[in-house]
DNA sequence: AGCAGCATGTAAGTGGTTACATGATTGT
DNA sequence: ACAATCATGTAACCACTTACATGCTGCT
C-alpha cells in the first residue's frame, strides 16, 4: 500500500470511532463531517482491503455473513497517528469563485456582479443552516460535541467571511451594466 | 472537443488579455491568480491544442517559429462567456484540516492543539503576505486594479477568519496534553 | 562555450468520481 | 410479495500532476 492518501485517514479515522461496515464508514463521514469531507465507495472499498492486507483493520464478528464489520487493529491506530502527524499537504489552489470573478472583469458583461451576488446568497444560505445545526449540537456531550463546535464555528467563520467580501466587493464595484448585454467599455 | 472545463476557462480567459504563448498562460495565471488558482503545462499544452482545434484561439504571429503565440478569436470569446455563464462547478468538499482535527480528538495526543496552532501560524502568515501585496496593488490602475483588489480581499478575509476561528478553538480546548513544540507565536 | 531561462510537448501515474452489477435483509 | 435500503464490489473514465525529453534564445 504504502502511499498516504487521504481517503486511507478519513477511513482509518472513521473505524477509530468504532467498528464499522464500509457502507456505514461512508455514513459515518457525511453524516459527522457533512460539507467539509466526502468519500464514495469507489474509494472505501479498495481502501478497506488494502488496509486489511496491511493489517491495520481486521475483520469483525458481523453476525451475518454479507457484511464485513471492521475493526481497528493497534497497527491501525499507530498507522492513523503516523498519518495525523504528518504534514498536512493541503490541495492545490483552485478556487472556482476567483477564477471566474477575474475573468468576468474582462467581459463586458454584469458577470461579476452575478458572481458575488451568487458567493453571498451562497453564504448566507450556509448561515442559515449552520444556525439550525447549532440547535441539535447543543443536545451532544463532550468530545463529540467540542468536534461538531469546532467544524460548524469554521464553517461559520468562512461563510461569514465570504459575506463580507461579497458585499464590500459589490460595493465598491463601478455600476455600470445590470446584468446581461449593454455597455462594453467603462472608461476610455 | 473534450471538456477540461476548468482549465479550458482559465487559459481562455489568460488569452482574453492579449495573445500569449503557453508558457506565458501559466505565468499569467500564477503572477495574477497567485493563490487561488493554478495550472501546470501537462494542462496547459493540450487544452491549447483543443482549443485551437474548436477555432476559439488561433496562432498569431511571433516572430520566431520555436514558439506560438496564441490569440483568442471571436468564437473564443464567446465560448468563455458560455463557461462563465455555466452554473458555477463543484467545489467537492475535502478539507483536510478539519478531517485531521476530527479523528484528532479521538487520539490521546496534543494532535488537536497542533493543528490549530498550525492553521493559525498559516493565516497569520498569509496575512503577512497579503499586507506586502497590498502596497504592490496600489500602483496598479483600473480593471488590473479592482481585479487584484477583490482577489486580495478575498485572501485577507479568508485568513482572518481562519486566525479567530483556530484562537477560538485553541482557547475553548482543555489544556490537557501540552503538544510537543513550545513555538506558537507569529514571527515579528 | 556555457548557462539560465524560454518554450513545447508526452507518458505514466494519482486520486478520485460515476455508473453499473449484484445480492441480502427488513418492514409492510 | 414487494419495495426500500443495506451492502459490496468493479470498470471506465476524468482532471490533473510529475517527471521526463527536447530544443531554442539571449546573455556573459
Amino acid at each position: 500500500m504504502a502511499r498516504p492518501s487521504q481517503t486511507e485517514l478519513a477511513v482509518l479515522g472513521a473505524l477509530s470511532t468504532g467498528p464499522m461496515t464500509g457502507y456505514e464508514v461512508r455514513a459515518a463521514i457525511s453524516e459527522s463531517l457533512g460539507h467539509f469531507w466526502h468519500e464514495s465507495f469507489g474509494q472505501i472499498y479498495p481502501t478497506l482491503a488494502a488496509l486489511e492486507e496491511a493489517g491495520a483493520i481486521t475483520p469483525a464478528d458481523s453476525g451475518r455473513r454479507t457484511r464485513t464489520v471492521y475493526e481497528i487493529t493497534p497497527a491501525g491506530v499507530e498507522r492513523l497517528e503516523e498519518l495525523l502527524a504528518e504534514p498536512h499537504r493541503r490541495a492545490p489552489a483552485r478556487n472556482g469563485l476567483l477564477l471566474r470573478l477575474f475573468f468576468g472583469t474582462h467581459l463586458p458583461q454584469g458577470t461579476p456582479e452575478a458572481l458575488l451576488e451568487e458567493a453571498e446568497e451562497q453564504a448566507a444560505g450556509a448561515l442559515e443552516q449552520y444556525a439550525a445545526v447549532r440547535d441539535e449540537v447543543a443536545d451532544d456531550e463532550g468530545t463529540e460535541q467540542a468536534f461538531r463546535t469546532m467544524t460548524l464555528s469554521f464553517g461559520e467563520h468562512m461563510a461569514r467571511a465570504q459575506l463580507a467580501w461579497a458585499r464590500e466587493c459589490r460595493a465598491a464595484l463601478p455600476r455600470r451594466a445590470r446584468s446581461s448585454s449593454g455597455g462594453g467599455r467603462a472608461r476610455g
